[in-house]
DNA sequence: TTGAAAGCGCTAACAT
DNA sequence: ATGTTAGCGCTTTCAA
């Protein structure tokens, strides 16, 4: 309700008493005892007057600045920096803090973001969020020792700064668990090849599924290729191609499922009745747009952004626990979106 | 290069001058005539000692808090709104502001986000970007009043602020164009059946194109449906299944020309030889992602926040002409991205 | 050409 | 229970 020009002089003359008693009511300072009567008169002014303090005058007083820095990679060619955003905004705000975002490249290896990291701590940002575009381990810019910092879907290759990443294994086993209670028993996987940890989680999760289930694991069904759509359809087509193809195939994102999609339609198999199909990452565009809709796992982005602002205050406000989180990064959630690639194998 | 703790009476010290001086130099006064052996030892002394200004006790002090704000509608769900943060952002450092970022639901009828501004007035802004996140007319908030804004993507229903949308019709006249210089005569138009702008003037567009090549307008190959994947296969399935279907499509957007992908796979339609699609939006992810590649028309959010963040510098400093921006909306440039999905026709 | 000092609006230590 | 006052780090007026 801030109105300009209106200071915290001006509610005191109003309610009749010193600036000091206007700060302790609308602070409510800890052990400042004041009369409900005198609290009442103060409120009730600084309501009348608009009254909103200045941050400016604030944040050099108690040496706050309220601001906390984002460093985004790649923010505008992924929903998924806009997801992550949205949710540190929220608990940003719900904390009175205010969030400054610098966008920045994908890091070439070995500059880390070192300008992008001062331009924030030139902007006196109390602490700061360092998100990745992917899930991987990074090495942190040296100037950022000494501020408090959460990492978001990537760990510190230090293991100093506390870090959130998604469950990736336990959304492979989400994935495929509900291929195999589908009823699948051959099941593909069409893997990413690149060295990053969601390739081998997610492989992880699903041999930990076949085995659990029992279910013969045929490694020439596990293939590997760049996660882009092209290659996924090529994937696809070697795997779909032979006499013995599998009934279902779980796909490293949902291009490369988008991409299997493609092959499907030009073997004339009908998804999800002939193939079925669980892609990863929820990329609304592809996802809901495909024919039928692709079922997939959803990455936790908004909740990674929450988890971390979350951190962050724990951090600034020198909760001592909250510095051990920096031992393992925290893992969170990936949940199935049911839409409508997957059914019951034809014969079975 | 900002060091904590270094105030500008370090500087002062370490130079043997007084921290007018130091303030003098370091932000070039107007008008404030230092030696300039004495800049250099101010200078020198400020770069060994790592200082950089308190933000906080300098906004204070000028009343200028260097912040703006950035009202984005549904950063969440478009990658646009990434784009238009990005320009935003970039075009922001280069003045030294600090963009701060509030996402917003959409406008529920009325409501018109007093809240949000609300909050970012209550954090000291200067100025507010309102970023819509599809071009259409708007109310602005009453507390918006007295504040510089700059619409992005609407425009003022009142008239008052200055605004920069797409220019839609020049997109749709690229497209179009394209399309007939490949040599197509017969172009269906996949429109959408929104009452917004980019509905109209896209097709103002595409009737121009027509006219001025001379080309007859066959009113039925006109057809509309909501914006999404599923009314554009529909309407694509329909004006191919006629005898005498176009040779080319110009698609609403890319859902809507991703949906008309599905139909010339069913009807054995080989894309871009037996029919050429144009669409609209270059979402990265349905358009690279097709086969072949969608080609369709850019929309400029990138630009669009950089021309919003120069309007309201220039509106800071009170430069009169850029007042009169208010008159009618900016229009940028659409330009078209070509993939691969436009050819000659069979038979010419 | 340079410096002293006031004061931006607020919080908090100290008085009363 | 409430008030007086110093001072956060800087810019800027005014004086030297």
């Amino acid at each position: 309700m801030a109105v300009r020009g209106v200071g915290i002089r001006d509610v005191a003359e109003l309610a009749g008493v010193s600036v000091t008693t206007v700060s302790h009511v609308l602070n409510d300072t800890e052990g400042m005892r004041v009369a409900p009567e005198t609290r009442a008169r103060v409120r009730e002014a600084a309501k009348t007057l608009g009254y909103g303090p200045n941050r400016m005058a604030q944040a050099l007083r108690t040496n706050r600045s309220g601001l906390i820095g984002l460093l985004s990679e790649e923010i505008a060619t992924t929903p998924h920096a806009g997801r992550i955003i949205l949710g540190a905004q929220n608990a940003a705000r719900a904390h009175d803090l205010t969030l400054v975002i610098i966008n920045t490249e994908r890091e070439s290896s070995g500059t880390s973001h070192k300008d992008d990291v001062q331009a924030l701590i030139d902007r006196q940002v109390e602490a700061v969020l360092y998100a990745t575009m992917y899930h991987r381990q990074v090495s942190l810019p040296p100037n950022l020792q000494g501020i408090p910092a959460v990492l978001i879907d990537s760990t510190d290759r230090a293991g100093i700064v506390p870090a959130v990443v998604p469950d990736e294994v336990g959304g492979a086993v989400a994935a495929v668990t509900h291929l195999v209670e589908a009823g699948h028993r051959r099941i593909g996987f069409l893997n990413n090849d690149d060295d990053v940890p969601a390739t081998h989680e997610r492989l992880i999760g699903f041999r930990q599924v076949m085995q659990q289930h029992g279910l013969p694991i045929d490694e020439s069904l596990i293939v590997q290729a760049p996660s882009e759509t092209l290659p996924g359809y090529a994937l696809a087509r070697e795997v779909l191609d032979r006499p013995d193809r599998p009934t279902a195939l779980f796909c490293y994102n949902d291009r490369m499922a988008m991409g299997a999609y493609r092959a499907a339609a030009e073997l004339g198999l009908d998804i999800p009745h002939d193939l079925s199909i669980v892609g990863f990452d929820n990329q609304e565009l592809i996802a809901a747009n495909l024919f039928p809709g692709l079922t997939t796992v959803a990455l936790p982005h908004y909740e990674m952004g929450v988890w971390a602002v979350e951190t962050l205050v724990h951090l600034l406000s020198g909760e001592a626990e909250y510095k051990l989180l920096a031992d393992r990064p925290t893992r969170l959630d990936c949940p199935l979106v049911i839409r409508g690639s997957v059914a019951p194998p034809r014969d079975n």
